[in-house]
DNA sequence: AAATTTGTTAACCAAATGGTTAAACCATAT
DNA sequence: ATATGGTTTAACCATTTGGTTAACAAATTT
C-alpha cells in the first residue's frame, strides 16, 4: 500500500472523468466530483491534466478512438455491401450496448464545438467514405443494387444504427415501455436493422 | 416609447432564453447572457421567471409542444401506412429545417434529466402509438406490407429523419461536405427517406 | 392628484467553481 | 542517512454565477 504509484493515479483520474464527462458534459461536469469519483484530491487532476478543457479532451479523444475502427470496418474492409451492413449494424449495435453513454457524448460535444471535429480529422485513421462510395455505385452498375446515393444510405445506415441510443428516453416514452423491453428492442434491431435495409435496396 | 409594456418584456425574454438553451443547454446557457440577449436587466428575469430552472422549463415545454403536433399527424389520422411515411418525412424534414436547433435541444435535454419526460407524458395531447400499431398490424394482415413490428418500423421512422440533423457535424465530417451541400442532401431526404423506407416494407 | 400596484434598475450577496500554492510525503539514488 | 525529484494534500484565491434587495419609475386605481 504504498504512496507512489498506488495502481495508476493518472488512469484512475481519465477513468473518473470518463464517467463524469460522459454522463453530464463538459458544462454539467464538476472538477471536485471527478476528482471525488477517483478518490483523490482536486489538485491532481491539474497535476496531471492541468486544466478541466485539457481533461475533456483527454476524456473525448479517447472516446473517438474506440468508435472510429467500429467505423472503418463498414468502410474500408472487402466484403459485399450486403454483408457490410449486416457486420457493421451487429457489431455496432453489440459495441454500443456495452458503451452506452458514448454516441450520445460524441454527438452532444461535437455540437457544443464544431471546432472539436476539425482536430480529429486530421487523424489519418479519421474513417473515409471513399471506397465505400466507389462500391456502392460499383454494385449498382452490377444490377445488385437498386439505384441510391451512397452518401444517402451511408445517412441511412449511421441513423438507424446510433439514434435508437441518443434517443432513448424519448423513443421509450412515444412507444411507453420501460427498460427491459427497450433493451429487447435493442438486441433485435441487431438483424432488424440490416434486414430492413438490404430489404429496401437489394435488387430481387 | 412608454418603459412599462415596451412590446412585451415576458415575450423578449423567452425568445432570448430559447436562442440561448437551444444552442448551449441548460448547464452551458448564463442568466446574463439571456439577459443581454433580451437587453434587460438579469433582475428581471428573476422578476418573471423566478429561477433559471423555471425559465428553462418554460422554454423546453414550448419546444416540445412545437414537435408533439408533428408526431401525432403521423400517429392519428387516416391515410394509410404509406401515406403517412411519405407525408410525416415531408413534414417533419421541412419542419426542422425552420428549426434547426429543436431536435438537439429536446434529445440532449431528456438524456440529462430523466425525470422530465414523466411531466410531460402527463399531457393528454403526448403522441401514442396504439392507432398506428393497430393500422401497420391491418396493412401486414392484408399482405399490404411486409411482416414487420410497429415500434421497430416507428423507430426507424424516427431514426431516419431526426438523425441527420442531431448527427450533422460527424456526418458531415464523415463524407467530407460543406453546410451548403449538406443542406441539399437534407433537402433530397425529403422524399428520399420515405423512398427507402417504403421500399423496404411494402409487398410488391 | 394621491395612493397603490406593477415594471425596471443598479448594487449587492453567498455559494460554487476552476485553478494555484506551499508544504508535506515517500520511494529511490547517492 | 541524506539528498533528490516526483507525488499528494490542505488551504487558499479570484472569478463567475444564480439569485436578492431596495429604491426608483411608470401605469393604474381610487
Amino acid at each position: 500500500m504504498s504512496k507512489k504509484k498506488d495502481e495508476n493515479t493518472e488512469e484512475q483520474i481519465l477513468e473518473a472523468a470518463k464517467n463524469i464527462f460522459q454522463s453530464k458534459g463538459m458544462d454539467g461536469a464538476r472538477m471536485q466530483e471527478i476528482a471525488d469519483k477517483a478518490g483523490i484530491n482536486k489538485a491532481m487532476l491539474h497535476y496531471y491534466y492541468r486544466s478541466k478543457q485539457l481533461l475533456f479532451e483527454a476524456v473525448f479523444k479517447n472516446a473517438f478512438l474506440l468508435l472510429a475502427p467500429q467505423l472503418n470496418g463498414i468502410l474500408n474492409d472487402d466484403s459485399s455491401i450486403e454483408e457490410k451492413v449486416k457486420n457493421f449494424t451487429f457489431n455496432y449495435i453489440s459495441f454500443i450496448v456495452k458503451h452506452p453513454y458514448l454516441p450520445n457524448f460524441i454527438i452532444q460535444e461535437l455540437n457544443r464545438n464544431s471546432d472539436f471535429i476539425l482536430k480529429i480529422k486530421e487523424n489519418p485513421n479519421f474513417p473515409n467514405l471513399k471506397k465505400f462510395k466507389n462500391q456502392v455505385e460499383e454494385e449498382i452498375e452490377k444490377g445488385i443494387l437498386k439505384p441510391i446515393s451512397a452518401e444517402q444510405l451511408f445517412i441511412h445506415i449511421m441513423s438507424l444504427n446510433i439514434f435508437p441510443f441518443i434517443g432513448k428516453p424519448l423513443i421509450m416514452a412515444f412507444i411507453n415501455t420501460d427498460d427491459k423491453a427497450y433493451k429487447q428492442l435493442i438486441e433485435d434491431r441487431k438483424t432488424e436493422v440490416s434486414s430492413f435495409i438490404i430489404n429496401s435496396i437489394k435488387n430481387s
